[in-house]
DNA sequence: GTTGACTAAATGCATATGCACATATATCTG
DNA sequence: CAGATATATGTGCATATGCATTTAGTCAAC
């Protein structure tokens, strides 16, 4: 195995595996916090994505949560059957189906707020003086 | 929807939601340079972290990829279906079943690591000079 | 040796992820 | 307006994720 690349540099290197195992343990984090609302991280990504006035195409509202269109239809599956959101198709485009909360689920996602708090500061609190804004703006790159 | 808070300050500051995405979009990244060996980036990750001589139990695994071992019971399936690693029972403890790499395995593993190198060296380079080395430091104690 | 505590792994359940493909609506071109 | 093209969404398929629970093997105490 001389010439094989080596776990331990591989693991090192690898910036793809490094941010999909910190995004795992984190989410774990985040949605222990979110148990008393019953909400994934996902879920209450995509409730706060939504927290404004007029409803938001499900193609714009995945490319904001920046993933894919169809991934988005099936997680709104679970908070459509629970009432949290609903989606009418647009009057000006039979084809666009826009997505907005409902009362029950503005009322879930103001419940949801500190508990999200709670994870959000134990994160920051790990970052122990770190200050998130620049790691964000280097991560952000990679999003391109 | 003055006391909400308001998406924009959610999105910029929710350490989850930035990690989630960016991994998100970086996977798709890698998983488009493995397709020719037709690997997920979870399952390179695998592959790579069984390149070392002795078979590894499950659990042990498990910790070093930083998922729950339930998930990478279920991740292996479709590895042992290809004939890319085996487990065998250990002969010390008969609960125990260490994973290793075929030779199929490694074969593959060779063949897919410089694909995999093509989206490393395209990630970096959206780094655009900055270290990942730091970055990656500051990451992982998130992961406590 | 049998019981009981402990540990390794698998399964049931629900959700998440995205590519390839299919469908429906809109729009443009002649 | 008919036909071609583009766009918004949904479905089929395969894999990923982890919690709660179950099953099975180990080991210590007696």
């Amino acid at each position: 195995m001389s010439d094989a690349l080596k776990y331990t540099d591989f693991e090192q290197a690898c910036i793809a595996q490094a941010l999909r195992r910190v995004a795992r343990k984190v989410t774990r984090r985040y949605e222990a916090a979110l148990r008393p609302v019953g909400l994934t991280m996902g879920q209450f990504t995509t409730l706060a994505a939504l927290a404004r006035p007029e409803a938001v195409p499900l193609t714009v509202l995945a490319e904001q949560l920046g993933m894919d269109r169809t991934t988005l239809t099936r997680d709104l599956a679970p908070l459509e059957r629970r009432g949290l959101v609903a989606s009418t198709p647009s009057p000006d485009d039979g084809r666009v189906r826009a997505i907005a909360l409902t009362d029950a689920g503005k009322e879930l996602l103001s419940l949801a707020v500190p508990l999200w708090y709670e994870a959000q500061a134990e994160s920051a609190r790990l970052l122990d003086g770190a200050d998130w804004a620049p790691i964000r703006e280097q991560l952000d790159r990679l999003s391109a």
